[in-house]
DNA sequence: GTAATTTGACCTTG
DNA sequence: CAAGGTCAAATTAC
């Protein structure tokens, strides 16, 4: 069974290596793009599918919680933290490639998986918007023009907001954690600032609304409301509006926030499993991920990380004085040195209860 | 001291 | 006008 979805990813791997190689040929030909593209999501998700229903009954909230437990029996972890990635870099990559995608997707793009934790429910708010959507991602014209600089407070301009279609929003459900604090908010590798958090009509918990860290230094639009559900009050929803413009700098979020082409997909979830604990036990697919990918990194990682895929709009290349990390790198790094000077670094949900009060009930 | 969160007021939308 | 979304001063955390 394991053999069988490895030898599934690792087609995925190659199919994406063979197109990457080939990109600059394959540029005209649009029908070989789609095709490969196919290909290569055909391969993962087929993978994917394979991992849910090896354990159906597994019970994954997602990648956030890949660290947790780490005196846990290893083997299914691993096999978890899988999914977890599996998962939860499909859904990035659908929210970071929402236009590449686009075409595959039917038009109320709905996926959903049984038994799964992380369900992307909703892609657009309305098939009108489609096309302008985006138009702000790169230069942040129609989107609260005045975001910066509105809070005109002291002139005699009103605060001028903008809520009307502000872009693509994608709804995931995600569990809540298990062990420990059920309360947080389900972290999903970005850093994010809570501006507000409102009682919502029918629902017995409140909605809490979070901003992209970066909103200033980059403008970036991204932004996510979390509302518990009701019914489950272990599951959150997690709503996403606005793309992260600040993929590319260092100074953006420390976890990649990129676009994750397969074969960096891969070599994240190589990353993730060979930082696991090392008392592992021998992990086939964890070897053949850190073993088969490792070399990945120099050449097709970098280089496609250099290139920002979804609108091009993230901050320059380099930070200051500095070259840019690899974003698995800096992943890592943010993983396990909590330099992030957010609170809201994903390193809290391991330690504690930081994000308790961000979803408090009532005020 | 700086950054993040809280929370009541204000704004937009339907 | 009600509800949802955002602002920004005050507060809290680091």
């Amino acid at each position: 069974m394991e053999g069988q979805i490895v030898s599934l990813i690792l087609h995925g791997c190659k199919v994406a290596r063979e197109l990457e190689s080939n990109l600059p040929k394959l540029a005209d030909d649009p029908n070989m793009l789609s095709k490969s593209c196919d290909e290569v999501i055909k391969a993962f998700g087929t993978a994917k599918e394979r991992l849910y229903t090896q354990d159906p009954t597994a019970h994954d909230p997602g990648h956030m919680y890949l660290f947790r437990e780490p005196q846990e029996s290893q083997q299914p972890k691993i096999e978890a933290s899988l999914q977890g990635w599996l998962r939860s870099s499909y859904t990035q990559t659908m929210d970071m490639f929402p236009m590449q995608l686009q075409a595959e997707r039917s038009p109320s793009f709905n996926m959903q998986e049984s038994g799964s934790n992380a369900v992307l429910v909703a892609g657009l708010g309305g098939g009108e918007v489609e096309g302008s959507a985006r138009s702000w991602s790169m230069g942040g014209d129609q989107l609260r023009p005045l975001d910066a600089s509105d809070s005109g407070i002291g002139s005699s301009l009103q605060r001028q907001r903008r809520r009307k279609d502000d872009g693509e929003r994608r709804t995931v459900k995600m569990a809540a954690p298990r062990i420990g604090n059920t309360e947080i908010p389900p972290e999903d590798g970005y850093t994010w600032r809570k501006y507000g958090q409102k009682e919502i009509l029918g629902s017995r918990f409140p909605r809490s609304y979070y901003r992209c860290t970066h909103q200033k230094l980059y403008q970036c639009p991204a932004k996510r409301q979390v509302q518990r559900l009701d019914h489950d009050p272990n599951t959150f929803e997690v709503t996403y509006r606005g793309d992260h413009t600040c993929h590319m700098s260092s100074t953006a979020p420390s976890i990649p926030p990129l676009p994750l082409t397969a074969t960096e997909i891969t070599h994240e979830m190589a990353q993730i499993i060979t930082t696991q604990p090392p008392q592992s036990n021998s992990v086939p697919l964890s070897r053949w991920l850190s073993m088969e990918h490792f070399s990945l990194r120099a050449g097709a990682v970098r280089s496609t990380s250099g290139m920002v895929v979804g609108g091009g709009a993230g901050p320059s290349s380099t930070r200051s004085g500095k070259e840019v990390e690899c974003p698995v790198a800096d992943m890592a790094d943010a993983m396990f040195n909590s330099g992030s000077s957010s609170t809201s670094n994903s390193m809290d949900w391991f330690l504690g209860d930081k994000w308790e009060s961000g979803d408090k009930e009532g005020k």
